[in-house]
DNA sequence: TAAATAGTGTCTGTTAGACAGTATACG
DNA sequence: CGTATACTGTCTAACAGACACTATTTA
């Protein structure tokens, strides 16, 4: 808070939203086409102003721009820092308040001409800082998979303990120990075992299916030890 | 960024620092008494809002805070979380972005009237959500002191071991092992010898001095598997 | 030489990964 | 019955903590 009360030039804030899937194994980012200038017409990540006159507080500004901009409600937010300076934005010195979302793929909107999902090893080129913005949020998601249950957030309703371990795989980029993987899993007790089992027609022993335990559907779950 | 042109009611955007020591095995938050209203004469964070025309980015702001404000440089300043809303301040909805530093306490500024040094155990009341940005804080210090070498800017230039240990000890608020936590720190080789040893008159064996790597001076190093 | 703390060697229990076995579906 | 994957039992290697021992100072 300030201790004078001086004003000085106005500063911009905004918020920025990192909105990740796991698509066919591989990280996907949600990008936007930009209405207006600047950068009209480019691809960016989802973003605006925050409303005043109607947001509870950031978060709930980026819930909204989700909402509104792309479509989508229920995905899991997290704040992950904030950008600033004169330079990252051309209309002067500018707050940019990150988040990043992370939704199952099946919880995608429908196709629409200006969203576009891309891989996150294939971005395009992006607007304002928005790369560094996306490039923390991946270091972000890295990083807690390897402590927190935070990747079941990627995945549906329900789901095997091979398809978690795999999204676990997919975002840390190496494959892990199935024995461990399922001593973790059975020890942190964040899963519970759904009634009927999941055959799918494959030709072989079907999986258990799981959700999570209501306790841990918004809030993370940390390890004490890792994986 | 925004996708719209519309222009909305103005958020006000601050720096807050959650300046942190080590006194006498306990952590001590700096506060500052309010010069000007809301809440005048209040003990509060350190904070300000941004200059847009003289930071370069929010952390700079917070160094200038720090600078000018409490009378320190120097100190290590890491990016908390951003804290948002309209009820958070009575001058209407606003943003502070929060920074945590943390500094030894031979560091700090020579006593004056409008500063004080509490732990964090006995703090006042504080003003706006400041005591939010400072539980934040105290979590961020301890959870990274699990398994990075964060503590040792709490520390001076050299330090022995014991030093050291009972610093990690004193933020984590548990005993640590004494073979182990050695055992690390030769793992993570974050530390070199210097020269002399430390005598300091005790009726005892001597500790070895160390002082932080040149290459962890200003970064953090992380341990992959804590402590 | 007694007291006090620094620093080290080694044992033991815990945890993580490797491997191989059993279970159960489909064709 | 062959194949493919789910799941489990068990061995082994790596790691962390406990304990005890040696080292080095001052009084």
């Amino acid at each position: 808070m300030n201790q004078t009360t001086e004003s000085r030039e106005t500063v911009q804030v905004s918020v920025d939203v990192v909105l990740l899937t796991l698509i066919e194994q591989q990280l996907h980012a949600v990008l936007l086409k930009r209405a207006a200038a600047p950068f009209a017409g480019v691809w960016a990540l989802p973003g605006g102003y925050i409303h005043a006159d109607e947001d509870a507080d950031a978060k709930a500004s980026a819930a909204r721009v989700l909402r509104t901009k792309v479509g989508i409600e229920g995905a899991y937010l997290e704040q992950l820092a904030t950008f600033s300076g004169p330079a990252r934005d051309p209309r002067g010195w500018s707050v940019a308040i990150a988040y990043c979302a992370l939704l199952p793929v099946q919880n995608l909107p429908p196709d629409r001409a200006d969203i576009s999902v891309v891989p996150v090893s294939a971005l395009p080129q992006l607007p304002f800082d928005h790369r560094d913005i996306v490039d923390a949020a991946l270091a972000r998601v890295r990083s807690k998979s390897l402590y927190s249950s935070l990747p079941v957030h990627l995945c549906g309703e329900t789901f095997t303990l091979p398809q978690l371990q795999q999204v676990y795989e997919n975002i840390l980029g190496e494959p892990l120990n199935k024995v461990s993987f399922r001593r973790k899993m059975d020890e942190m007790d964040w899963l519970e075992a759904v009634a009927g089992a999941m055959q799918s027609g494959a030709a072989h022993r079907p999986a258990q299916l799981y959700c999570v335990k209501p306790a841990f559907r918004q809030e993370l779950a940390l390890s004490p030890r890792g994986l």
